[in-house]
DNA sequence: TTCAATTAATTGATATATCAATTATATTTG
DNA sequence: CAAATATAATTGATATATCAATTAATTGAA
């Protein structure tokens, strides 16, 4: 009698660590300590990069809703690592400004973030991680142009 | 000279999978038409499997916090697909039962569950898919035990 | 140029996430 | 057994997620 070999729940387990990396990496964040949560970060780090975004474009970057945005940015502003400024070539923008304070955290948050980056990825050589990558997209292609 | 492979965002990717799948779930629930999340759903399919489940093995199980199954349940109960009793070994857990409603809803959702997974996972060889786990566990367990 | 259509961002409503504190019940220990 | 400790679940506070509706500005077409 062949045994079949059993398929292992694998969109569980993505699941489960991508959970499991946020909460790694928040918890490293919170030891430096920084009142800042891993997607606020992640905004900071992405608006460093490329200061034009627009919040649309932010949203689609962290794979999130417009509403979400516009009310982490609120926040932001508001715990003063962001400054917000009418964009003058579209009255709809705005054009975000890293403030100080938000330019000191970045600085603060670096070597973290790399801490947490390679230890996720502890053990892995370059191809396991580019099969794991490219199995990733195979996925998100088939969530996302079904009927091919 | 050598050119030096750039290593693909990986951790990223994870996060753009599961919002990818989880939104195409959420998708194709909605056409049934179902009133009822992704997560909910799972919730259910999981008390189905094990009746016996108390609220924190379940938060556990769904990777959310004890305090979030609460409040799902509560609206679970309101949108009729579960009930609560006392249980009376243990008085301080209730014992969940799928309402007739609830398990109609299992049937219908059955074999939308089943597409979303092997959509999700078209074009997969099992070594593939096994593939995929070991490295995702492997990351797991860098962000669980990041000492070893 | 003017008005219709589009786009960027906000707001409201509701669900979920997370932490800390609390309540009620069980278990352990002296 | 009684008091201390531990556990299951709830609650409050706040942040985030998502959808739909709205507002303000821009673009496009007649």
């Amino acid at each position: 009698m062949k045994l079949k070999t059993q398929i292992p729940p694998v969109l569980y387990s993505i699941e489960e660590a991508i959970k499991a990396y946020r909460k790694f990496c928040q918890n490293n964040i919170d030891k430096i300590p920084l009142d800042i949560t891993v997607d606020q970060a992640l905004l900071l780090i992405f608006i460093e990069r490329n200061p034009k975004l627009s919040q649309k474009e932010m949203a689609e970057l962290l794979f999130k809703d417009n509403a979400s945005i516009t009310r982490m940015i609120e926040l932001m502003v508001k715990k003063n690592f962001l400054k917000r400024e009418i964009n003058k070539s579209d009255r709809r923008r705005y054009q975000l400004i890293i403030s100080d304070n938000g330019n000191k955290t970045l600085t603060l948050l670096a070597p973290t973030v790399q801490y947490n980056r390679s230890t996720a990825l502890n053990g892995f050589t370059n191809d396991e991680i580019i099969q794991l990558y490219n199995s990733l997209q195979k996925i998100i292609n088939n969530c996302e142009k079904p009927n091919k």
